[in-house]
DNA sequence: AAAGTAAAAGAGACCGGTCTCATATTCGAA
DNA sequence: TTCGAATATGAGACCGGTCTCTTTTACTTT
């Protein structure tokens, strides 16, 4: 019965045509599903395409209706736990919206990053979703949209542009667990964040292009201002791109004689280093070294002791995003949304008062 | 300068041949970079499309090529960091050969990944790399083989399927952690996967469609007999499927009378809650558990104790079938490649012999 | 039974590229 | 100078669908 494998030459619809005795115009109208057919014609189409094993080639679809179902997807990188989580929240989304997702790696390099957004162009996707690698560099996506292709912006927005944007309230989370640390008496408090600048030095917020890490550091810096501190931009360090750059500077941190007595670790994968570091060294958390971590990673629950983070809505992001997209695709239009979710600081052990922190409360007395 | 918006329409090759005062064809041949053209043409052709800002259409491409140069990539859940860790791998590849990657998660469910399937070929994928949820239920698959474009499955085989293969050497992994435990004295070892079976219970291997975990229960079982140890398939716990599921079994488990001395967790989101709950318990690790963990996941490390683990090289099984599957779009034939890639115990300090050794040495010299 | 209208089917253009084949041009060798 | 080969360009079919427009068929209506 199967004496007749499958020809590699793809049964389109003319073949089914011919085979049904019916014209092709016919035929396509059952194949896709429009127009109106007589239910005789119909079955008869559906069984030469049965026999004839039809399968449809969505390029062609794609090519005379302009629209290929699919919505193209550019992250930092998916290894980290952060994306991946908030990719699963896209894909769900796409799926049961019957879109497909095309997913490209940034390395968070802008250059990549228009290589992508050029790829995708081309590929004709529906939509985008795109976590920018810097805010002061996004040509590439106005020019994106200007194509007429909806664009959202995940986790990191960008004043130049007006798409919708789903974002957590970084600055908010950055300023409570700022004060929380302030208030236990801690004022040597470094942050640390994978972000670069062109000399690995930290001057200004402005230096900062990723805007969700650029409100956590404003807000960090806010409210050590209101607290009377000047000069905390010099510790904020940043650079942690890999674990061992992140080793470097840890470690050289906190051998340093003036060592930070907090540390704030911009994403789990930063704080997850910090914690070997602070072991490696013999320093005893939270008694030696208060840690707080952004992104409630699953070990951070598990360590001893546990690690106070912040949530994001990581999941929410992708989904919200993705949700946003959907919709304009769907013809919603009019002004872009800015979304913006609500981040929770999760309370467990890992920060304390400092050691010295009656030097520290003598300072706060100060102003 | 800016006067003139980019129209919503595209611009084609015939509009940058009408700019140029060339045939359309001669255009193509100059915007696709293939048959032969003057310079005096070229240039005039390419200062067209600049100024046209001429974006190729990939979809009219791959329409006559008939390569659309994506490839389809489904795995089970991408939010899993050994998924994600894979998906690096093969996107890395991906981009430094000029495909890009379309993503869909399976959810370890067939009927998805069949859905997923026929979708990913109607889109004309070059080819495909799968993580096929069901050994046993592989008809969709060998369809794809079928059509003509190639297939590499990822982590977990099939002989059904007679192609590219990459896996991690999961029975040997098992054995080897399977004797150490033994050594040391235990004789109630579970083992506990996600993988489930219809009525959430396990009688044989052959229950486990899972190759990969199938193959480690194998191994674990094998092992159990040559030390003499019957019934073992009595503490194989299948249907781990989310954290609150694992929680409630390993909670059961652990609180039985006959509660096991050692816990192997087939991956390190299980690992993870195994770990969780013993402390629940007031179960100290590995005094009174003993914990081996499948993945070598970040956390695993910076835990109290360390917990040893199967340390499977994630990234190079998906780079290795990412480049394989590129070697076989770009023309190579042949047999099919069975790749095993070896894993390695990382011996940390969740493991020791169990309490109630005495007891269980005894049972060792009954045979 | 004739006319009028709605439903069904067919013919063929079209989407934006590639590619074959025919024609025109250029150049070197005889 | 002239011919032949090599190189450049043009015309148009083609990929596999969708979709408009026209013609044919079926069903009301009076």
């Amino acid at each position: 019965m199967d004496q007749n494998p499958t020809r590699s030459a793809s049964v389109t619809v003319a073949d089914v045509a011919r085979k049904a005795g019916v014209s092709k115009a016919t035929a396509a109208r059952v194949l896709g599903g429009y127009g109106t057919v007589s239910d005789r014609v119909r079955d008869a189409v559906t069984a030469a395409a049965r026999a004839l094993d039809y399968q449809p080639n969505e390029l062609a679809r794609s090519m005379t209706t302009g629209r290929s179902g699919t919505i193209g997807v550019v992250v930092g990188d998916i290894e980290n736990p952060f994306f991946s989580l908030a990719v699963r929240g896209i894909t769900d989304v796409a799926r049961q919206t019957g879109f497909t997702v095309v997913l490209i790696n940034s390395g968070e390099d802008v250059g990549t990053e228009k290589a992508a957004i050029r790829t995708l162009l081309a590929k004709r996707v529906d939509g985008l979703i795109v976590s920018p690698a810097k805010e002061s560099d996004v040509g590439h996506l106005k020019e994106a949209t200007r194509s007429g292709r909806p664009l959202v912006l995940l986790d990191r927005g960008s004043e130049a542009l007006n798409v919708d944007t789903v974002l957590a309230d970084d600055r908010h989370a950055a300023e409570g667990i700022t004060r929380r640390l302030l208030a236990l008496g801690h004022r040597r408090i470094a942050y640390l964040t994978a972000c670069d600048t062109p000399d690995h030095c930290f001057r200004a917020p402005d230096d900062i292009n990723t805007g969700s890490v650029r409100r956590r550091i404003e807000g960090f810096l806010g409210v050590c201002r209101e607290a009377g501190l000047q000069g905390m931009e010099d510790w904020v360090h940043v650079g942690a791109v890999t674990p061992e750059h992140t080793h470097r500077i840890v470690t050289a941190m906190l051998k340093s004689p003036q060592r930070p007595t907090a540390i704030i670790a911009s994403d789990s994968v930063i704080g997850l280093e910090v914690f070997k570091v602070g072991r490696e060294l013999g320093l005893t958390i939270p008694d030696d070294l208060s840690l707080v971590s952004f992104h409630d990673a699953d070990w951070t629950s598990v360590t001893t002791p546990p690690v106070t983070v912040v949530r994001q809505p990581v999941y929410r992001l992708g989904e919200t995003a993705a949700k946003l997209l959907v919709g304009r695709l769907n013809g919603t239009d009019g002004e872009a949304n800015r979304v913006v979710l609500r981040t929770e600081v999760v309370e467990r052990a890992s920060v304390a008062a400092p050691a010295d922190s009656v030097g520290a409360s003598e300072l706060h007395r100060e102003p």
